[in-house]
DNA sequence: GACGATAATGGCACCCGGTGCCAAATGGAA
DNA sequence: TTCCATTTGGCACCGGGTGCCATTATCGTC
């Protein structure tokens, strides 16, 4: 599948027409109009000038146009896991690391916003997701699995992860319901409180 | 979309050809034979003798197929959840009823087996499970912001559903890959897991 | 038995996401 | 200009899912 329009040299071949972030951009205005489930693959094809078919060379299935740059931003988390203290509790980790992938400059606040709108509250985006965010326990699980010493298929590691992941969704719902507040901070406080293990209540 | 026949009072019109226990049991079949993916609604409803068009009136979805009693159960684990103890800890009450909602007879182990792997190990299935855990997560959602005297849409009741239910996949997910262990065993100790915030690791 | 009301069924056309295939289009090098 | 490599797009098709309507089946009443 075609990857973002790289610098790449001059190679043989015709030129790629459009991107995955032209397609996304025209895609997000056709779902700010008629939502998503009335948006048609075919809409948005015809909205960036290509054909149907092509649509599928830069996306999978229709799900994934909204995901942006999130396979790019596991690498980047791996990376913070990586420089995290060794000697630092496993969840005191977790919880920097999640609460850190989730920042997002205020200009991308909006777009951002929306992204999760889509993602949290449309059917088909939410069940899609469960796959996507697959990657992401993953990556959680290796680094709780090399705390641990054990594998990363193994009890424990996963439940962290997925266990990580579904407080940083509540922590999302909580975003979206209330614009005022800071995701970072709600996400703070949820992961705060499963390291806690929800104690005192 | 039809339930299951109980013994309804004699009424006018049509009795029903089949079943979602029924539908259910073949399709099992062609799932053992086939695979998921690979069995069509229509292979469903041929086998079962019924046109295609009537297996959406007994399911929403092919997906739907594979949930036996799960809606009616989520009944039963509400009425579990309203007989813990006042003054039990919040997660040790969500652990007993979790492990409690878990528990399978001996004989029914196998169905539950496939069950599982169908959904946690199908891409089309574990996207949708999220749709249906969505039930499950508010039942536990509700039992938890009764005790915290707050919204069930709040950041911690929420956090708490989902984190459970995170946990919860892990066991299964262990269960199906370890055929030897009790699925109780493995969902009580990751529970505990949970409610200790993951310490000492 | 005929009739009416009711409920279930099934065929059909269609929508839409997704896929394989192949010919056409594009761009650079020789 | 030709050749090679890469991308594109149209098309036919598959399969999940839906609305619609005519048909079928059942029961109670007369």
């Amino acid at each position: 599948m075609p990857e973002k329009p790289a610098e790449l040299p001059v190679r043989p071949g015709r030129r790629r027409s459009t991107s995955q972030h032209e397609l996304e951009r025209v895609a997000f205005e056709l779902f700010e109009r008629d939502g998503f489930d009335a948006t048609t693959v075919d809409d948005i094809a015809r909205a960036a000038g290509i054909g149907r078919r092509t649509f599928f060379r830069y996306f999978d299935s229709k799900n994934d146009v909204v995901w942006g740059a999130f396979t790019d931003q596991l690498g980047r988390m791996r990376e913070q896991f990586a420089r995290r203290p060794a000697d630092e509790p496993l969840m005191a980790a977790v919880r920097a690391v999640v609460v850190e992938f989730n920042r997002v400059d205020e200009a991308e606040v909006p777009r951002h916003r929306r992204r999760l709108e889509l993602i949290l509250r449309v059917p088909a985006l939410q069940a899609h997701s469960t796959l996507r965010y697959g990657d992401w326990r993953a990556v959680v699980a290796e680094f709780a699995a090399a705390r641990l010493g054990v594998e990363p298929a193994s009890l424990v590691p996963q439940s962290i992860a997925y266990a990580a992941l579904g407080v940083a969704l509540a922590a999302y719902e909580h975003w979206l319901a209330h614009p005022g507040v800071e995701l970072c901070d709600v996400l703070d406080t949820a992961m705060a409180e499963l390291a806690r293990g929800f104690g005192d209540v």
